[in-house]
DNA sequence: CTGAAAGCGCTTACAG
DNA sequence: CTGAAAGCGCTTACAG
């Protein structure tokens, strides 16, 4: 009980100089004489004494937290962006405050709002998107806002996202070569940039060689609408021998589907999914995917986040990384093909 | 740029009351007078007032902020625990301050030490264990600890698990019933009270019915320790006609491993895990296993650690919360058995 | 019920 | 370099 809190005028007091002293000694940027400074680490030391973060947040306006808002974790992709992101922010000396919040429009403002009440430094959203009001409002509060895996075109905010455009594009050109004959595409949710952009690039890329792409399906990021689209389009007139699925976790379940119809994934049925989490190299999928380079995905958003902190005039930055087709069993691979 | 910071300040004389009767209008369990509230309420609507919740916690020392410290979030069991944990907290009015932290001694350390700087009103911990010396000094700044999914025995810290002894005998007597003849376990870490006390309820039981044991390895609740571990089992001299691994995301390893030797899981070889994450659900897995039910203990968790900030007498908890074994196909299901 | 005042633990001009 | 003082935005006895 006699861990009753230390403050800055109980090391004053057994050093034997001010509190403004022992404030400098451990403010960045202040200056005091060596010997100061010496006799108060020591004081310090001795009463196990640590500066109050919340009273210097207080006067700074700077907390040193920042908030990460993030819709769900079903899909494995975002925990792992989460931890990387977490020991990144760890290792730049910030906290992390965590929402995670459904993708509905209330939910987020309500968190947002308790982000700024908390005065965090920073926000960053992973898969969801902010309301053009309250991205205005951070703004005008001054804190800088970077969208994790998502664009939001005209919302002035800064993103990183992985090269979807390309990616799909990607895709559509190696099915092609694949020799496959019927196309179809189960897309990520067309609410959000990532899911329209994969789609465009897919379908653009079909369209210009003039394939046969039978079925566009919005699979809404969802294990179950998307089985249940599979479902569909093979018992159905028209079987697909290749689908371009909008991301792995609903590739998984695509997977799932077409051996429950007994059916032989990479050979009666190619799929190809996106963003490359662990599970899609287990034995039991073995997917073919787009890989999200996480770990540079994961720098840029800090990098850039930390940069528009640190000088608040930086115009918004607009990221895309690209990433590379990772060949597994799920496809078919083209005679002669690369690698 | 109005968007100036609005202090209580403001908001007093606007309303034309001074700035203790703004406090009093945002303040639990404070008095005032109809007149006064509607005033106050309608001010600080114009002006967009929000208390400032860190100047709060500078003087209540109530921060309504809870640390959650989560080792990895590969095992999709801690994301989705994270996720509820997250959510429940929330709408108790609370915020979460999340650290990912290597489970390692000094990373733990550094992360506590911060934790409590920031004045966290209560601390949980998930797949991670906390030193002696730690507790102690949460104990003695006040400041409640609860135990996700890990016992601390001796350490009177509060902590919520499911029930792994029970569970380990479950699994047991099920694979005893189906006729397996020679079992082998790859069990969890044996530093952590989890993967110990679901082996000692597997290997006790296994030993009361005098039943052939032909290995015990440690998993380490590593991906390809385990694969490894399986690897070895199966080329050996003695290849088990059963495995309970010590839980899902190392069984799923050791389900690709059988197949990858072209035996078929649940026929060749018997596959139990635990946790009842969702891809033991999926088709390429359909894994048998023991449930943690995961919401109860999280609605266990957050209960306690809420009843030890609002009573801080109150003596800790230690709470098991039994979980079922689900059957699905990668074990061979007993003739007759229950259900 | 209400206001004036003290104080939470700091940082930061301001003089020296 | 250093100390005395003001102030960050609140809550909470203390009188009335």
């Amino acid at each position: 009980m006699n861990e009753t809190k230390v403050t800055s005028q109980d090391v004053a007091r057994l050093a034997g100089v001010s509190q403004s002293a022992v404030s400098r000694v451990f403010t960045q940027g202040a200056s005091a004489s060596k010997a100061t400074i010496a006799k108060v680490r020591d004081a310090a030391e001795q009463l196990g004494y640590r500066p109050n973060p919340l009273a210097r947040a207080m006067i700074t306006g700077k907390s040193r937290i920042i908030g990460l808002v993030v819709a769900y974790l079903h899909n494995q992709f975002y925990p792992l962006a989460l931890e990387r992101l977490s020991n990144a922010l760890q290792a730049k000396g910030y906290h992390i405050l965590v929402f995670t919040a459904a993708n509905s429009k209330d939910v987020i403002e309500r968190v947002v709002r308790d982000l700024m009440d908390y005065q965090v430094d920073g926000i960053i959203t992973a898969s969801v998107a902010m309301s053009s009001d309250l991205t205005e409002r951070c703004a005008a509060a001054g804190i800088p806002v970077v969208m994790f895996n998502r664009g939001q075109p005209g919302s002035g905010l800064s993103f990183v996202t992985s090269a979807n455009f390309e990616g799909g594009r990607k895709v559509a050109k190696f099915l092609l070569a694949g020799g496959h004959k019927s196309l179809a595409h189960i897309s990520g949710w067309q609410g959000s940039s990532t899911g329209r952009d994969r789609q465009h690039g897919f379908v653009e890329t079909l369209a210009a060689h003039e394939a046969n792409l039978v079925a566009i399906v919005d699979g809404m990021y969802d294990r179950e609408v998307a089985a249940e689209a599979a479902r569909v389009l093979i018992d159905g007139p028209n079987p697909p021998d290749a689908i371009f699925v909008g991301n792995d976790y609903m590739a998984f379940a695509v997977v799932d589907v077409i051996r429950e119809r007994n059916l032989r994934v990479g050979n009666d049925i190619s799929v190809v999914g996106y963003d490359d989490v662990p599970v899609a190299a287990w034995g039991a999928y073995s997917l073919t995917t787009v890989r999200q380079p996480l770990n540079r995905m994961v720098d840029a958003t800090v990098d850039t986040l930390l940069a528009q902190i640190n000088d608040p005039t930086r115009p918004s930055q607009k990221i895309e990384i690209d990433g590379p087709l990772i060949l597994r069993t799920s496809a078919r691979i083209p005679a002669g093909w690369p690698q």
